[in-house]
DNA sequence: CTTACAAACGTCATTTTTACGTTTATTTTT
DNA sequence: AAAAATAAACGTAAAAATGACGTTTGTAAG
């Protein structure tokens, strides 16, 4: 029963951080940049995944969450592994092989795939050594490996369970308005909702409490805020399907 | 960027079959026997699932293929990646130590976890060498390893899956009757179905086709039988959650 | 105190769901 | 050939949810 082949595994992170005002949807990545010897030629310049080879008393959740922190510092974020991504050739393309320089340890590498939600503004970017950036998700940048591909795969998953499971109030703070929670739909799925229905449906869920606050500094009407209840949400099986389409 | 620690990869597939005549979703797994030298003890008797190696040009989708293959024969089934393994101990049982005679290869392995659907009587258990058994997956037997809990979390899945994707026909024959696709359902998430309701909701469906033929070989009044058809599922964006609850 | 504007409310027609009881077609039994 | 048995298939009315709209309201800023 010898294995036919001694592989290694690593985590990648897909971090998902909603910005409130500019209603996006983006994604952390960090940027890689290799010049030749002579500095003539730019032989590398694009933007990776944060990932990082499994330690040996870890579980792969355990991967995830280390390499969370130490890309924004945030501990207890929600987190998903949603694929594993093990071709053979995933890291054999040129740009690649001149990045990773000990490649023989790198013939074949599995990455286990994991999503994390949060509010782009939790993130400091400022004190960050890994030049990390957010890009729109619709609007990503070159990316290194398969990390396009990654990241796509990760956005579908989401997609899919934002209209299953009440994981969109991950990306909101505590306190929201109805408006906030529609605008991050349409930013997630890509489409337009009707406001009167969507206010009207949200509000009769019985986890979405009404709080006995309102905006502040805001410069017109300001809107009530709610906050969402895990705890009714998972007593109260109500009808679980947020909106549908 | 020397990896921390070098790890095995492999692939287990949880084969999900449907049978008609019972109504039963069954597992199919295998059995590990081991007596002790003497044979006065029962050092191992459960069951695990089918499991490979990944074999160097392999993609994981090829690994999880080919075992399907080498265990029932079958090819071109519905198969789904839902999970990756990796707890540092989920080999470390001790009837599972003793198993794996050459532990210094499996000091950890990762699992990448699959699931089939397929019908239970399109697999031949007699020409079987590796004694191949299908359970009720309410009724599983003592599994080893971390198995139990990946066949869990692999029916999870699928209950899930089958609310929002039409995947519930790959456990059925191509032509199938309105009252079949109920009970299917029923065993799969374990609710009773009103029948009026869930009939008419199926039958205005688009993508179900009723066919110009009616049971065979029945001592009742023979039932009118459909088909689902792909393309039109895949074209006429209709409303996709099947039922609702 | 007026204006601007997002927040919030309201309604009606349509569709979908729920919760039931009855009829029909076929095989088997008499 | 008629009767019995039984699963398949049909029907319907009330309730709930959805979709498509127009109007009012509350607040900050001018």
């Amino acid at each position: 029963m010898k294995p036919e082949l001694i592989l290694n595994i690593s985590v990648d992170c897909v971090v998902f951080g909603y910005d409130l005002s500019t209603k996006s949807l983006n994604v952390l990545v960090i940027k890689r940049f290799l010049e030749s010897e002579t500095k003539k030629e730019v032989l590398v310049d694009d933007y990776v995944l944060t990932g990082y080879h499994v330690y040996t008393n870890e579980t792969l959740d355990d991967t995830a969450t280390r390499v969370l922190k130490e890309l924004t510092g945030l501990t207890g974020q929600y987190k998903k592994q949603f694929k594993a991504f093990g071709d053979p050739d995933r890291l054999l393309n040129p740009k690649d092989l001149i990045w990773i320089k000990n490649a023989e340890f790198h013939e074949r590498t599995t990455t286990i795939a994991y999503y994390f939600l949060l509010k782009t503004e939790e993130v400091d970017l400022k004190n960050n050594t890994s030049q990390a950036q957010w890009f729109p998700v619709d609007a990503l940048p070159e990316l290194g490996f398969d990390h396009k591909q990654i990241i796509l795969e990760a956005y579908e998953d989401l997609k899919g369970k934002c209209l299953s499971e009440p994981i969109i109030f991950e990306l909101l703070p505590e306190k929201f308005t109805i408006n906030e929670v529609q605008d991050l739909y349409q930013s997630i799925l890509g489409i337009t909702i009707d406001n009167r229905n969507f206010r009207r449906k949200l509000i009769n869920k019985k986890y979405i409490i009404a709080l006995d606050e309102k905006q502040v500094g805001v410069s017109k009407k300001p809107a009530q805020l709610y906050m969402f209840s895990k705890e009714v949400y998972d007593k109260v099986f109500q009808k679980n399907y947020l909106i549908s389409i």
